[in-house]
DNA sequence: ATGGTCGCGGAGCGA
């Protein structure tokens, strides 16, 4: 099973670009996130054309996420259980086959100590409890999406610039590390310790064109899917040419 | 370069 992850920065934008990017690697299964549209003008008709069923959770102009699968979605829940205090569509789970699946946008933080910031810690923390009660380590479980925090500097173009900061800071380590706590691994590092693999650049500062990246779109995995992965790729073709998101997609195997 | 560019929605916010 092929899995993507991928915050598309709308998807009534990207369609163009999600469309060929689905037509080109026809994966099994994509999550996306910031679809930044509302479930009545979701636009299924084409992705279900390719193929898709489609699970989706959005809202007006921000957030979104939804799940694509040529398989059956089944067990679709939204939201954080019991975390009705988040307003904001960022959560979504599903059953694929035999894969529970997590996706997740998690809240950007804008800076280090700015009231944003400390909710993102907040619904981090909630997140954790989440997959900690829900999510059993046993199973094949895959926790995906924007995480919007990087593991070390490794996923960091200039860690000197970036030391402390907002997607850096150690808290936000922290938090991603509590998601984990119960047993989840970062797949990409089952396969490679080399530096300088990104998800996501900057628009402002023309980043992808300096390759000026971070890594802030992960696959966590559970023992037995991070058994079964066996390649993490970045699709740096989806990121190049016309109006394309700031984030790639990435593809995750698991046999 | 303490800026810059996107997307949404139709000004300013979020990223």
């Amino acid at each position: 099973m092929r899995i993507v992850t991928w915050n598309v920065n709308s998807l009534r934008a990207r369609m163009p670009r999600v469309l060929e990017f689905l037509e080109r690697q026809s994966p099994d299964v994509v999550c996306l996130q910031e679809t930044k549209v509302v479930d009545e003008l979701f636009p299924r008709d084409e992705i279900e054309g390719l193929g898709y069923s489609i699970a989706f959770h959005g809202q007006k102009t921000y957030n979104g996420v939804a799940i694509l699968s040529k398989a059956p979605i089944e067990d679709v829940v939204m939201g954080i259980p019991g975390k009705d205090h988040h307003p904001e569509a960022r959560v979504i789970a599903a059953k694929v086959e035999d894969v529970m699946l997590l996706d997740l946008y998690v809240v950007n933080g804008r800076e280090v100590g700015c009231d944003k910031y400390e909710y993102k810690l907040k619904w981090m923390a909630d997140v954790a409890e989440y997959v900690k009660e829900s999510f059993p380590m046993t199973e094949k479980v895959v926790v995906t999406g924007d995480f919007n925090v990087t593991f070390d500097d490794r996923d960091v173009y200039d860690p000197a610039k970036w030391e402390g900061k907002i997607l850096c800071s150690q808290p936000e380590r922290d938090a991603l590390a509590k998601i984990m706590e119960p047993g989840l691994g970062d797949a990409l590092r089952k396969h490679t310790d080399e530096p300088g693999i990104y998800t996501w650049w900057d628009f402002r500062t023309r980043g992808f064109k300096r390759g000026n990246g971070l890594r802030i779109d992960h696959f966590l995995l559970s023992p037995p899917a991070l058994d079964a992965c066996s390649s993490v790729e970045v699709d740096l073709e989806a990121r190049d040419g016309e109006k394309p998101s700031d984030h790639a997609p990435v593809i995750c195997t698991i046999d």
